[in-house]
DNA sequence: TCGAACATCTTAGCGAGTAAGACAATTCCT
DNA sequence: AGGAATTGTCTTACTCGCTAAGATGTTCGA
């Protein structure tokens, strides 16, 4: 680690709280335009970046929820039509949340707004930039997750 | 615009799905290390990152509450010690939200952490790249803030 | 096979949100 | 200047979603 000019972190820490609140905001953002709650479109999210299917008691690990709320957030989603209860046929216990493929275009609605965004910044820069700004990302998000995850 | 491979679009677009998730997995976890809800420490926030001090008004529009609901929230926070209402002397209809300076470090620590993991991140880059990285930040937010105030 | 463990759902109660109106201070208009 | 309209915050009544705890149905192990 080598030290760095206090200006230059000042400038970065302000870019990086700004950022930080305009994700809220664009979240509940996309949360309203879908008509479900910020904690509903959370639990929808993590739902869509699984590998496969989850649990609903693995939504509940995830998002922080109780498996009471977790449920409420269940029944909410499906009847808005966002995602399927299957019961697992090997544990009849467990509920598999499958999202409602066929609509996946309804949600992704809003992200492709956020898409355009990101091709409208990313045009600003040649291929060698778009590297470094790539290397950024991918150590910002590994640093951070394991920031938010430990802490 | 120019075109773009579409995988690097894809890659970036997982990035910033990435960012996004653990954004909001962090302020949940810097609220509850404050002892305070996601909405509060939200409105603490726009206070702290406020030129001067917000009146009650405007932390409503900021935050999109209601004036009921961020009576709440600043009884909350007053209560906690994080903030002081302060009868504006010009117009004493109007309630200033003063963040108690006295105990800065108090809400600080946990921003100190990020700040740590974006010091270790900062430190992989040289300045020619850093400069690109600003230069990104800038364009990022400008054109997110935008999308996010006008959807 | 039966009891313990497990996954989800249900219920009761609580806290925080909204909408609408009360109250106090200010501004506008004549 | 003085009363009406406007503005800013707080209060009230009600709703909704959350948690904690227990109910229900399923699986696992001795």
């Amino acid at each position: 680690m080598f030290d760095m000019e206090p200006e230059v972190l000042e400038r970065f820490t302000l870019y990086m709280r700004e950022q930080s609140a305009l994700t809220v905001m664009f979240h509940a953002r996309v949360a309203e335009q879908m008509g479900l709650s910020a904690t509903d479109e959370k639990c929808l999210d993590l739902a869509m970046r699984a590998e496969g299917p989850l649990t609903a008691g693995r939504i509940a690990e995830l998002s922080g929820l109780s498996t009471g709320a977790v449920t409420g957030v269940i029944d909410r989603l499906e009847r808005a039509g966002y995602v399927r209860r299957v019961r697992d046929p090997h544990d009849r216990r467990k509920v598999l949340v499958e999202v409602a493929v066929g609509d996946v275009d309804k949600f992704g609605a809003p992200f492709e707004k956020a898409r355009d965004s990101l091709v409208e910044v990313l045009g600003h820069f040649d291929d060698a930039e778009l590297q470094v700004i790539e290397r950024y990302l991918q150590l910002q998000n590994e640093t951070f997750r394991k920031r938010v995850i430990d802490t």
